[in-house]
RNA sequence: GUGACUGUAGCGCAGUUGGUAGCGCACUGGAUUGUGAUUCCGGUGGUCGUGGGUUCGAGUCCCAUCAGUCACCCCA
């Protein structure tokens, strides 16, 4: 035997088994997209490393360390090579194809996508290499309206999905100014503490000093509260935009915690930044996060637009469907149909198709290479099949069908075949309704 | 990227101070020539993650490597 190829670190197949769970998933979550008024865009999976850079920022461990990156081919007209990356996140391509199809300029917008992205991270349950994301972003709406109907359309998801147990955490970094000044503020205050500061913090210096104000580490928890505080240091504008998010999140009947020291890790954000969280999935337990980005068109090459979008993690939220025991609609077969000799083999495979024309909802499998009659019986056993046809000898010659109950007490019957569509159609309505 | 733990049949696991590998489920054949699931009896299936080393002898000890898990870091 040849050796066996593995599939790469922290990149996983979505086996059939959990299959139903990522269908519930997005199709939940379609369905209730379109219903606030959202359209899906659809981005290519590669675009020109720079955009990630300008967008995501040049300093984070995502654009530093964490890009898959790959050298285009000169193409044929001997253009030059440049530098693709396979995208960490969604964002970014979202606003380059809005700015790049005329989306965004002086409209309203409201976007979804989903798709896989990629970040080269040690993988641990809830992070992989290759993971999932559905995106929604708003474009042209400045108020923190939008703000909170993104979170509405979050809160609304959990319930439908049946989720329990997460948790909203808010904050707001102010405009892109105030939090630039706000930043600076804070790098001169630990600048002067240097010899208190742990390894991590003294990175983060540089990458993201907001940070350091959530560090875990408790011998840094006395000079973190003597920091300057982040919401003292907010433009007016942006805490008035902060109350009045959240006065309308009372309104809905939200409830959320005001995290100070919420930093969200992309340079974009200004203003709202939010994420819902559990405590069921370990150190991932952030499972859907956002926030407002009013520079960022602007800095990809747009007119000024105000924007608010987030991300869910899918991969967390299938997890956490799983340790909550939310069970996704089964899609079994709802009939299975055993074909005993020859000539019922041929027979059934038309009979088969009459009954897709006559049924276009009915779920039927056929029996396919032979077998005993107890061997069909297994596989319709197997096949979650809610009924068995039988079509043997016997049948053929009277023109009949024999129905067998797999699933639940109940004799077997048989019918003439022309009722046999009838019947199976009054079969999928009760399925229906459970 | 740092640290720790784990890897034995398709899946879940046992395997004693180093002595030639087992259990459950699954799969498969039969009891039942046209009845699954349930019951009973039989059977297939392992280069012990991979590659080196120590040893008369390695699933067991050592080194490397790959993968997974947990925490840090980061983030969805």
């Amino acid at each position: 035997m040849a050796k066996n190829i593995q599939s790469i670190r922290g990149m996983h197949d979505i086996l059939p088994e959990a299959a139903p769970t990522w269908q519930f998933f997005e199709s939940t979550v379609r369905n209730l997209l379109a219903t606030y008024g959202y359209s899906e865009i659809r981005m290519p999976i590669v675009e020109q490393t720079d955009l990630f850079k300008r967008a995501v920022g040049e300093v984070t461990d995502i654009v530093e360390k964490e890009m898959y990156i790959l050298e285009s081919r000169r193409d044929t007209e001997g253009g030059e090579a440049f530098s693709m990356a396979l995208r960490p996140e969604g964002t970014a391509g979202c606003v380059r194809a809005g700015i790049q199809a005329g989306l965004i300029f002086n409209q309203q917008q409201r976007l979804w996508y989903a798709g896989p992205m990629f970040r080269a991270e040690r993988p641990q349950k809830g992070r992989y290499r290759q993971f999932h994301q559905i995106g929604v972003e708003t474009f042209g709406i400045a108020g923190p309206d939008i703000d909170a109907e993104l979170i509405a359309i979050g809160a609304r998801l959990w319930k439908q999905l049946g989720l329990k147990n997460i948790h909203l955490e808010l904050n707001s970094l102010g405009s892109l100014e105030a939090r630039h000044a706000y930043r600076q503020l804070l790098v001169e205050y630990f600048s002067a503490h240097q010899d208190q500061l742990d390894e991590d913090s003294k990175r983060r210096l540089h990458t993201n000093p907001l940070r350091i104000l959530d560090s875990k580490n408790p011998t840094m928890r006395e000079l973190v509260a003597a920091a300057p505080n982040l919401h003292e240091h907010l433009d007016s504008e942006s805490a008035e935009h902060f109350a009045q998010l959240q006065s309308m999140l009372d309104g809905m009947g939200i409830s959320y915690r005001i995290n100070p020291r919420l930093v969200r890790g992309l340079d974009y954000y200004s203003r709202t930044v939010f994420e819902w969280v559990t405590d069921e999935l370990g150190s991932q337990g952030t499972v859907c996060a956002g926030g407002r980005y009013d520079g960022l068109v602007e800095q990809l090459g747009g007119r000024p637009t105000p924007a608010c979008g987030f991300a869910m993690g899918v991969e967390r939220l299938i997890l956490l469907l799983e340790t909550q025991a939310v069970q996704a609609p089964a899609n079994n077969p709802d009939v299975f149909l055993v074909m005993a000799g020859d000539a019922a083999a041929k027979a059934g495979l038309s009979l088969a198709e009459q009954l897709r024309d006559a049924l276009p909802d009915l779920r039927l499998v056929s029996n396919c290479g032979g077998g005993n009659f107890k061997t069909q019986m297994k596989r319709a056993d197997k096949s979650g099949a809610a009924v068995a046809l039988i079509l043997g000898e016997n049948e053929l010659e009277r023109a009949e069908i024999t129905l067998k109950p797999l699933r639940s007490e109940g004799e077997q019957i048989n019918l003439p075949l022309c009722e046999l569509a009838a019947h199976l159609s009054q079969l999928i309505e009760k399925t229906k309704q459970h």
